[in-house]
DNA sequence: GAAAAAAATTGAACGAATTCATTTTTTAAG
DNA sequence: CTTAAAAAATGAATTCGTTCAATTTTTTTC
């Protein structure tokens, strides 16, 4: 039987992430307190601590299970991605980016990004970091899979040119967050914009090469 | 003539970003107090609010030197790139990575990376993007000028590839200054690892379509 | 079920960046 | 050269995240 100690605490760590990511939202990470944080899971200042490292820490929480989120949605277009390269890359992008702003606000992006690359070390920045790589190696069996279906030339090296694609849509995402009047819909096209070309590139059909397009 | 106001003011800036920079090598940003800074500077901790906005400000100011020689050194190259698609790539990225710890450390790149994402709008943040956009069109005009010499095909986006290739390594930098222990030759290798592969993907040679090489 | 041990909670105290009312210095006006 | 206005400098007060010694709650032991 889970003990009244191991009730209270997972209860507690809930509403601790609840009421934290509700003010996130209403107001923004920085402009949220650690005191109201704590009123509202109905604790004090104190116990936060214990169930978080720092502020920081309780953002990232919340931006991991996003990002799970997103890792879990794109391996339905992995299993079975459209029979086109451009088409499917785009799908896979796509599907990132519209998910990104679903549950965490542009600032939001900003502090956990500032975060993960200022405190690499903290046990949720390292699994933010994970994320991210397995982000990076899904674009990868992307690749992989299109190259099986010959749709994608044989000699291209699927891991460098998934992780190149994947580092791309990465820092574009980066340049979206930190522009917060950027509309999705101009990241999204910003972003075809650059994956097309590579796209018709790698792509192997009688008109690839005769039409490797700007 | 210049004021005498002028010139105490140009005097007192540099000292205070001389103190600064060199604190924050010695110490590390996040350790480096402003009381100290203020103390090696010769002024009070308030009169640093009047020449940076915050302490991020004048790092930001110091790293924005850094980033600008590191723009005029990627001038020279682009000039007169090696009569190699792969092989200038490789030039220039290194060099970008070399001059990249000569000034800062890791933990202050890590800072101004952080400081430029969360805070993008304080002027010295936006002119780090600017910076950064401007390297950015630095790879595109090295494409364009192998381009010009016959060695990248001519249906190539040299626009779409360079700025992709400049997000690849600006993410691949991230990684490594968020990876403490790693040295520069590691990040160079994987560097090279992704850029050959696409360098040999668009380069115009006889050999290039049979060697697309993995 | 009482006492001891362990775990969790608490909020006051601390540390460090930032602010701002006051004072000092420099320039401009007469 | 005085004096008024403008600019710059100052450091004490404020703010907010974080820490930690003391207290309370839960579990274990006998």
């Amino acid at each position: 039987m889970t003990s009244l100690r191991a009730r209270k605490k997972a209860d507690k760590e809930r509403r601790i992430l609840e009421a934290a990511t509700q003010l996130f939202r209403e107001q923004g990470y920085d402009h949220a307190r650690m005191e109201h944080i704590a009123e509202l899971a109905d604790v004090s200042v104190g116990t936060l601590y214990n169930y978080y490292e720092n502020k920081g820490d309780i953002l990232m929480a919340t931006v991991n299970m996003e990002v799970t989120e997103v890792l879990d949605a794109g391996e339905t277009i992995v299993a079975d991605p459209p029979f086109d390269v451009e088409e499917a890359v785009h799908r896979l992008v796509d599907q990132y980016y519209d998910h990104s702003l679903y549950y965490l606000s542009k600032e939001m992006w900003r502090a956990a990004m500032a975060i993960s690359i200022q405190q690499p070390d903290t046990p949720l920045s390292k699994a933010y970091t994970e994320l991210d790589q397995r982000l990076s190696a899904q674009m990868v069996r992307l690749i992989e899979t299109l190259q099986a279906r010959r749709l994608v030339r044989p000699s291209v090296s699927a891991r460098a040119v998934g992780e190149v694609l994947f580092n791309n849509l990465n820092m574009m995402f980066i340049e979206f967050v930190k522009d917060e009047p950027q509309p999705l819909a101009v990241l999204k096209a910003r972003a075809a914009e650059q994956h097309g070309p590579i796209a018709r590139l790698i792509a192997l059909e009688k008109t690839a090469i005769s039409t490797l397009a700007r």
